[in-house]
This record gives C-alpha cells, structure tokens and sequence, in this order.
DNA sequence: TCTTTTTTTGAAATTTAATTTCTTAATTTT
DNA sequence: AAAATTAAGAAATTAAATTTCAAAAAAAGA
C-alpha cells in the first residue's frame, strides 16, 4: 500500500520514462549495485556507454541531488536490503493501531534521513544569505503544506523577523504587495505544480523579492524553475489515496534546518532579546 | 573465529596508538560518526582541529583505504546499529549551514524514534475507538504546538470529519461549549503545563468529550492527569534558547498514526467519497 | 641540559572527482 | 520541411581528496 522509499525500487517504476542516455545508466545501476558505491561518474558513465554529464544529470531525475548522495543512498538501501526490514513497508489488512504506528514512524525516519538525499550545500548557504539579509520573510503554502508554513512563520517571529503566512490566496497578495526589494519569500509545495503557491510567487518574484522554493527535486516542475533558490525534498509520494504525511516531515525538517541556521548566525546579539521573550512569557504563562 | 571488528570499535581500541592530531580525529568521529558520512576532509579536519592531511593519514592509520572508503564504511555499520541516541544539543560555534542542517536530521530522526519508547499500546486503541465513534473532533495547540493541531484537523478534515481547530483561546470557546458525548478534544502541549490549554481541556471535559493529550510523559503534568486518553511524547531534550524543534516532529508522528489508524479502520467504506474529493481537487487544480 | 634524530603536523601543491556550461545532435511539434 | 524543444557529450569549471614538503614537536642520544 504504502510505495517504497527504496532507489532501486523508483528507479525501476521510471524506467520506461528514462531518455536512451538514462537507460543505460539506470539499467547498469540496477544490474551492479553494489558496485555503484565504489565508483566515480567516470567510472559508472564509462561502464554504461553514456557520459559522466549524464550520469549526475540521472541523479537529479531519480530525485537525487548529487553523485555522492546517490552512492550513499545505495549502501544504506542493500545493507538494510540485507537485513531485510522491508516488512514495513505494506500496510495489511489485520494491521493493529499499534502496528500502524509503527509503520508510519518508520515511514517518517526514513523520509527525515531521505532530506539529505537532495539538499543541496550550496543552495543552503545562498537560502541562509537571503534570510540573514532579509527586512521581511514571508511564507506560503496551501492545504497540506500550510502548516509546515505557520510552524516556519511562529519561528522567524520568534527570532525578531517581521513574518507572516496565511493559506488564504487572497490575504497573501496584499502582503506580497509590500515586499521589497531583499525580502525572503518561501513557497512551500512538495509538488512544485500548486497553481496558487507558483501564482503568488510569480508575484513575489516581480517584486524583487528573493523566491525560495522548499518543493519536490524535479528539474521539470514550475516552481522548481521560478525561484531563486531551491531547497529540494525528497520524492516520499505515497498512496495517492492516504495523501502524503512523510513529506510534511521532510518541510519541517528543512524549515528547522534554516531556523537553526539563521538562530547560529544571528548568535548572540539576538540571544539578549531572546531571553527577555522568555521571561515575560514565563511570566504571562497561560 | 575471529569476530570482525566494526570501524568504530577499531577507532576505539588503538585510541591510545594515536598521536595528538588522530586522536582528536578520532574522538570526533566517535563522537559523530552518523555526520561524517556526509562530510568532506575539510569539513572533518575544521570540525576537529586538524588538518586535511592528517584526516588522510588517520584513515590509513586504521588501515582503511581512503577517506571516501571511511565514509562507506561507516554508512553501512551504522545503518546496522541503527542509532544510538545520545547526541542533541550538538551544535558549535564553528558549523557551517550544511553541518548545522546535517544535526537537526539527526535529531528529528531520533526524536521520530524515540516516540516508540512512550508511546502506550493500549492508548494508542483507547484514541483510535474514541475516534472513531466521534461526531466532531477539535484540535488545541498554542504557539509551536498550533501548528502541529492545523495539520491534524486538515488530516481530519480530508476524512469527512466534522474538525476544527484555532490558536485562539477565545475562537476556540465556543467551539468546545458545542461539543457533546462521544466527540473528541485533543489538547497538545509538549509540556502539558500550557494555561490555554488546560482551561480548554478542562472545559471540554465538562461537556463530556473525551479529551486526548499529546504531551510529554510526565505523570505530575496537570494535563496528564485530566486527560481521559494520553498519547505520551518523548522528553527530547532541548536547549531551551533554541525552543524545542524536535517535539514537533513528534507530535506529528503521532498525529499521523492517529490519521493512519482511522483512515484504516474507515477502510473502502470511504474510499469512494476520498475519491471523489480528489477529482475535484484535480479538477480545480489550483 | 643541549644537540641530533625521528616523528608528527599542516600549508600548499597536485591529482582526481564531480558538476556546470556550452554546443551539437536528436527528437518532437507545427 | 522548418521551427522548437529536448537530450547528450565535450570541455571548462569547481570542489574534493591526496601528496609533498618544510617546519614544529617529541624522543633519543650526547
């Protein structure tokens, strides 16, 4: 029921969308897995008939940020394949409550740990300028995704940034209105195809506003092309009929990632402000 | 038979071989062996004040072929542990963007774990029978914890029930004095303290809901004892100038057992209706 | 204690690997 | 068939790993 997180598994799903290039390296990929992670793009290009360009564009089709990230995610899928974990993967019909937990937080592990599969460094750093530079950060996202919004927005207001977020289309473009010129607008849509998220952001963009995108790594999707700057998920598609749960996980877990990065950057300039916060709300406690 | 030694026993075992620079390579990666899979030689050496070289030299010196092989290496012996969680509050002076990113997965995915170690069976039925025999069901989190009660009620919202949810104290009232028998309250509050919420939680028992908590095990915490149903956190410890990230990955993972639990109890019953919810969707692709 | 020798170390140079850019080739669309 | 789009590899660039080498530290011998 619930669709594997596994490389090899997508690899196989995609493989009659794969170019000429891309099969040859998905099918040698499939054929010697295990010897992937000793190899270099040279290497593997060589070994499949195709070029190393090829190889690291490959990675990014399959939803792999890079090379090395690929060959990393290969030892860990054939040691667990080895292990044989893989029962966690279906949900079946006699399945306890308590089985059921157990599936989903091993579903949500594996998408946290999958987040490294696609961030990439340098876009990290580009995103962390832009906020650090930042006047106003706003956030979007709409209906799964518009949580993982107000979560981002409780953060950067509680760092001192003037922030905000609605999932209501109509409240955000008065907002974005007032954007200028190095402000930070986050548009949050795993599938990079959300018409009201890539409207708004158009928006933002025309603004002058640096655009970041926290979306699914697909180099084919609007939003993926639009923003200035990419902070790419993991694909952790589900069943389309439970809706994805693992892919607000790997948002967070992103959004934590640039509070904790702007928090250490601000250091402890900010830390006076910040305690007097917590004072009065321990003093106010409700 | 000789037992193979694992790469980190190894470090270990020759620690007192070591010179002055190994040694400190070494304590680093014993200390943050789940990081340096995704670590360059520079990244490692900064981290623990060494040079590139030496980090070279030190693979060599536990007779592992190259750095690259040593990252390997590590990946699939860890992969096998599987975690051991000792190490939040992890975060130096010196992390660049990518380092700090690297440490909030670790935690998160540690934090999603450690949720199976409070996590009560039999409550874990308790919440999923009061659900499912529930008309309406609110949702009650302030400030980092409103978040957490968005995502639920959308996830309820999308099941066909009757759910809401407001960060506002006030808002709130008159949605629980409509409550009845048989519907549900579920407060969320990490600590279990929050004023807000208790008084709500409070309220909501006097009109005969069945209150959940998603709250920290704690047995002494006010909203632990009122509560009718306790679906208990794990105490992730957190550096309280940071506020805890963490615990929000938590309540989710919770969250997401309870959407999974109902959605499987609904079974294809309402499978037609999700349906047709999702042709719409689609259909006014927004 | 003071050389001398040996070992250890990091800075810089080199080599190797990964990624991007740019141009050409192939394919699809009109 | 022409135009537009997409795919692919060669070459250039950037980044990572490794080696070299000179200086510093430690050990050995006076």
């Amino acid at each position: 029921m619930m669709k594997q997180l596994s490389i090899l598994a997508k690899i196989e799903n995609q493989m009659e969308r794969f170019s000429r290039a891309e099969k040859k390296i998905a099918t040698y990929i499939m054929e010697h897995a295990e010897l992937v992670p000793n190899m270099t793009t040279k290497e593997l290009s060589r070994n499949a008939g195709a070029s190393e360009a090829s190889v690291v564009r490959f990675c990014k089709a399959i939803g792999i940020g890079s090379f090395t990230a690929l060959k990393l995610a290969l030892v860990r899928e054939l040691t667990i394949a080895d292990m044989n974990i893989n029962d966690f993967s279906i949900i079946e019909k006699q399945d306890t409550p308590y089985d059921l937990f157990n599936k989903v937080t091993y579903v949500n592990k594996a998408a946290v740990e999958a987040t490294t599969t696609t961030i990439d460094k340098r876009e990290l750093e580009k995103a962390a300028e832009a906020i650090a530079k930042a006047g106003k950060i706003l956030f979007y996202g709409v209906g799964g995704s518009a949580a993982s919004a107000m979560d981002a927005c409780y953060k950067f207001t509680k760092l001192g940034y003037v922030s905000a977020m609605s999932p209501d289309f109509h409240t955000m473009l008065p907002l974005v209105a007032n954007l200028e010129k190095g402000d930070v607008f986050v548009a949050i849509s795993t599938s990079g195809r959300t018409k009201d998220v890539l409207e708004i952001a158009r928006f933002a963009k025309k603004q002058d506003a640096t655009v970041i995108a926290i979306t699914k790594l697909d180099t084919s999707s609007p939003l993926y092309k639009e923003a200035n700057i990419k902070l790419c998920l993991p694909d952790v598609e589900q069943d389309h009929r439970i809706g994805s749960m693992a892919s607000r996980m790997t948002q967070l877990n992103i959004i934590d990632a640039l509070y904790l990065i702007t928090f250490h950057r601000m250091g402890s300039l900010v830390l006076d402000k910040f305690h007097e916060t917590r004072e009065e709300v321990v003093r106010l406690r409700r």
